[in-house]
DNA sequence: GTGCTGTAATCAAATTTTTCCATAATAGAT
DNA sequence: ATCTATTATGGAAAAATTTGATTACAGCAC
C-alpha cells in the first residue's frame, strides 16, 4: 500500500466533490461540469482512494455523503475559495497597501526628486514604507541583485535586463558669488579655465558629465577646493571667488543668493528611472513608477501639482 | 484570451512553486521533486499563464521571485498545508470531539440500554450530543434515509445495505402480583390462557414476539387492559390480578415488587445494533458503536463496569 | 571584449493520465 | 417481479505530462 501524496490531487477534484455534495448526484454534477458521468465517477474513485473513505454512498435516486464527507466539506470549500483568490488579479489600493519599497539614488536625486516624492507618497499611500540607499557607482548592480526596487540615475544603464523611463533633462550651469568678477559678464572658455573651481568628488571615483564636454578636453581646471558633497557648501564657500559647476536644478535648489551663469559649454543629460523584471508586473510597483513620473513632471510645471489637492 | 479557471491547477503545481521559491533554482527544485528540469519549467509556465506574472526571473545562477511571487507565497503555503491536513486520516478524540449522533429505538431500549449509554458517553465524550428518536415500525427506513445514525432494535432488518451487530439476548417472562393466585405455582399453558392480561399495544400495530410462540397459536388471550406503554404501569395495575408478559430485562427494571414467573412458552429474541454505509468508516461512529457494545456487555456482568471507574 | 560554465527555455517523442462511449450492475420505485 | 434512473466498469480515444536532447541565456573568469 503506497502512501498517498496530496500532489496528485487537483482543484478540479475538489470542485467535483463539492458539486456532487451539492447536487446529491454524480450525473447532475457531470452535467454541471460539462463532463460526462463516468468522468465524475473516476474522479470520485480517486478521492476515495486518497481519503480512504467512500465519501458518497448510493441512496435513493443518487448519492448521500458519508459522515467523513460532511466533516471535510467545509475544508474543501475553504481550499477552493483560497485557490480562486490566488487567481484574482493582484489588487492594489494605495490608501491601504502595506509594502516596502527601496530606491537607490545619489545626492542629486535626493535633493531634486525625493522631497516631493516622499510628500506625495505619504499623502496617497501612507502605509508604503520607503527606504533610500546610496547608489554610488553601482546602482545597476543593486538593481539586478534585488537590493533595491528602483534606481534613479542619470547614468545610462543599457542592460537589456533593465527597464527604464526618462524623467526629465538637466544641464550643468555655473554658480558664482554675486560679487565675483565674472558675475556681470558672460563666462567665456578662457575665463572658465582660468577661474578657481570647487569640485565635488563622489565616492567610487565618478566624474561629473560636464568634465567630458568637448570644450574642456585637454585642459586642466584649477581646482582650489574639493568637497565630498554639495550639502551645506554655501556657508563653506561664502565670499570666496570659487566657481561651482553643477546641474541647473540643483543650483536652483541650493544656490541661495549665488548667481547662476551660463557655462562655456553645453552638457545636457537625462535623468532616468530604472527598474527590473522582478517588479515589472507588480501593480503596486506600476503605481509607484507612475508617482515618480508624475512628481518629475510637476518639477517642470509646479502649479500643476497643487490642482490635485 | 480565455478566462482562467483554477480547476486546471493541481497541488503539485503549488508544491513545485514553493520548492523553486525555497531553492531559488528550477534545477534544484526538479531534483528535490524527483523530476527533471524541463518538467519544472513546464509547470512554472502553466502557473505564469494562470497568475499572469513571471513569478520568477533569471538572476545570477538561478531565479529570483518577483514581487507578486513574494506576495502570494504565504497563501500558497496555506493551501498546501490545508490539503495535507485534508489527507490526514480522520482523527477522533472522545474527550474533545464535538458531534451530533442520532439514535432510533423504542421503549424497551430506552429503558434497558439508554440510561447506561448516556452515562458512559457523557463521561467519556462530553461534547457528543445524542438525540434519541422513536423507531416505531420504521427504524430501517429512518436509517436508510439518514434520519438517524444508529438503530437499536430486536427486529431483524436483513437489508444488505445495513450493517448489524448482535448486542444481547432476552426472552419474555410473566410479571404478576405477589398476591396473585398463580404466584406460588408454575404457570401452565391453560393457566396462562385463562388469566386476564395486560397488553402493551405499540404504535404502528407492532405485535410483541411472544404472541407468535407456537404454544399460543390458535388461542385468544383474555385482554383485560391495554396500555400504550409500560411507563408507570405499576401504579396503574397495583393490586389487580393481571398478568403482564414482557421481556425479562424490562421486567427486572420496572417490575418493582411484582413477581417474575416463567411463561408457558419460550420466546427468545436478540437485540441488534444497526447502522449504515454513511457512518461505517467514520472513526467517531466506530468508537460510538464500541461504546454501545460495551454498555450492553456490562448489562450481563454489571460489576465489570465499575472497574473502569 | 571572448570564451566558459551553469542554468532556464524549447522541441519532438514517449508515457501517463484523463475523458469518452458503450454497457453492466445496482437500488429504488411502480 | 419488472421497470427506471443511477452509479460503476472496461476498452478506446484524446489530452496532458514527462522525458531526453538541444538551444538560448546570464554571469563569471580570463
Amino acid at each position: 500500500m503506497e502512501k498517498f501524496d496530496y500532489s496528485t490531487l487537483s482543484f478540479k477534484s475538489l470542485k467535483t466533490l463539492k458539486l456532487i455534495y451539492e447536487q446529491g448526484s454524480l450525473t447532475a454534477a457531470a452535467i454541471e461540469l460539462g463532463q460526462n458521468q463516468p468522468t465524475v465517477s473516476y474522479t470520485l474513485e480517486q478521492m476515495r482512494e486518497a481519503l480512504q473513505d467512500p465519501l458518497f454512498v448510493r441512496s435513493g435516486r443518487g448519492v448521500a455523503p458519508t459522515s467523513r464527507c460532511h466533516q471535510i466539506m467545509p475544508e474543501i470549500e475553504k481550499l477552493i475559495r483560497g485557490m480562486s483568490e490566488l487567481l484574482q488579479p493582484e489588487n492594489f489600493e494605495p490608501v491601504s497597501a502595506r509594502l516596502d519599497i527601496t530606491l537607490s539614488c545619489n545626492q542629486y536625486e535626493l535633493q531634486v526628486i525625493v522631497p516631493n516624492l516622499v510628500q506625495r507618497i505619504s499623502r496617497l499611500a501612507p502605509h508604503i514604507r520607503m527606504t533610500f540607499i546610496q547608489s554610488h557607482v553601482s546602482g545597476h548592480q543593486q538593481l539586478q541583485r534585488g537590493q533595491c526596487d528602483f534606481l534613479l540615475s542619470p547614468v545610462i544603464h543599457d542592460y537589456e535586463a533593465l527597464y527604464q523611463r526618462a524623467l526629465f533633462q538637466d544641464r550643468y550651469v555655473c554658480l558664482i558669488s554675486t560679487v565675483h568678477p565674472l558675475a556681470r559678464q558672460q563666462i567665456g572658455r578662457d575665463d572658465y579655465i582660468a577661474a578657481k573651481h570647487l569640485e565635488i568628488h563622489y565616492e567610487g571615483g565618478w566624474k561629473p558629465f560636464y568634465l567630458s564636454a568637448p570644450e574642456l578636453q585637454g585642459t586642466n581646471l584649477n581646482i582650489a577646493l574639493r568637497l565630498p558633497s554639495v550639502s551645506n557648501f554655501l556657508s563653506t564657500i561664502a565670499g570666496t571667488e570659487l566657481v561651482i559647476t553643477l546641474p541647473e536644478r540643483l543650483a536652483h535648489q541650493i544656490g541661495g543668493a549665488m548667481q547662476i551663469k551660463e557655462p562655456p559649454f553645453s552638457s545636457r543629460f537625462e535623468l532616468c528611472l530604472y527598474w527590473n523584471k522582478m517588479t515589472h508586473h507588480s501593480k503596486a510597483h506600476q503605481w509607484f513608477r507612475e508617482q515618480i513620473i508624475e512628481v518629475c513632471r510637476e518639477l517642470d510645471s509646479p502649479e500643476q501639482g497643487l490642482r490635485g489637492k
